[in-house]
DNA sequence: GGTTTGAGTTAACACTGTTCACTACGGCCC
DNA sequence: GGGCCGTAGTGAACAGTGTTAACTCAAACC
């Protein structure tokens, strides 16, 4: 067991690099320092992924399993708990906050790396994203029934709540933020904010730029 | 003139830097990169800036001024044609929102770019976009006084503000947002959402978690 | 027993940021 | 003018990165 063969060694891999990726966060995975920890060459990486961007995409992938089921069990507790529509959504943005705020690692190979090490993310990005997104916008319709306001599709307004958590998100995790606020009180109302369902589209019926 | 020295080595090695930035984005700065393009060493850079990243920083510095300087004259053209205080936050958000789409070189190093290579960017940031974060606090009282609401700390509503049309920019431009959906109108109701001013915060006179 | 297949390694390429020891040159003092 | 000094700039090197080509070695098959 001290040295893995074949697709143990392809698990192990897959094991070192998560560990490195939660313990140090994504700077310190490379291909050299995965396979020194795992105890076989950076070449032998290459037998099981294509690249390191294929590895670091089994990292995404799980990232967005982990996700995904933080929030299907938010909504759940919070069906449970508040048949108002708006209690699901609210429990949904807080869910993602706190995946946010937990998983920072994670967090950042899903949404904040640069596009060009996840190069072909565009294309799998919303499919992998596709679920968690749609459960938003089925808490959104149903907070919306339930207040009976303009028509907004869903999923432009299910996006919208996500990138307006992402900013804040990804502001306080670089630390671009005055330190003098209070991230908590910066959260809570960010969540609050979020979760106003965007209404009919005022620009549409605007007479000049 | 082709091979400069001196202070004019350190403004032809900041020139290139600028232009390798705006022509083929942050990932193509590296030392030996510009040292070519100038015709130096990578070494030679070192005589004039600390490192890569004190490098860097003037790129940003230069950035935050570009930013703030498109605020200043959408909020000064905006208070000339609307008298009401909405118009013109309406006005410093779009003008946000347009200065990432057409500056993303400069939006990547100064907000997105990872913590690390900008370590000692959180107790700068908020001195260099503090003018900036300032003048949308100024307009966001202004439509507050406007509306007469219930008061939020305007450097926390300029804060959230920001960071909405942040997550949005940055997720367009990482490009996670699925592809079937209308940037143009993503951005126009993203630019409503973080218009509407924060109200008294809900969540302090909440009973239970 | 010989051959083939495939897993894994070694060595290398082309990069990266950064440092150390060095050269070359201009100004200054005696 | 000769020697000295400070300094701008360089070449070589270190430690690291992702990745590839060529190689070894052992097991499997005929």
């Amino acid at each position: 067991m001290q040295r893995p063969q074949g697709p143990a060694l392809q698990s192990a891999i897959l094991d070192e690099a998560r560990q490195l990726l939660l313990a140090e966060g994504s700077g310190a995975l490379s291909t050299r320092r995965i396979a020194r920890a795992v105890g076989c060459t950076a070449t032998s990486i290459y037998l099981y992924f294509e690249n390191k961007e294929a590895l670091l995409y089994v990292l995404v992938d799980e990232g967005f399993e982990l996700l995904h089921g933080s929030l299907e069990s938010a909504y759940r507790e919070a069906s449970e708990a508040h048949p108002a529509g708006e209690q699901r959504l609210r429990a949904l943005a807080r869910a993602y906050v706190a995946f946010g705020l937990q998983q920072p690692a994670y967090y950042e190979v899903m949404f904040r790396m640069a596009p060009e090490p996840l190069s072909e993310f565009p294309n799998d990005s919303y499919v992998r994203a596709r679920r968690s997104l749609e459960l938003i916008g089925r808490a959104i319709d149903e907070a919306r029934t339930a207040s009976n306001l303009e028509p907004v599709c869903s999923s432009t307004a299910a996006t919208l709540l996500w990138s307006s958590l992402h900013g804040l998100l990804s502001l306080l995790s670089n630390r671009r933020i005055d330190q003098r606020l209070d991230p908590t009180e910066l959260l809570e109302l960010g969540i609050e904010q979020a979760c106003r369902i965007p209404t009919a589209p005022h620009w549409e019926r605007r007479t000049s730029a």
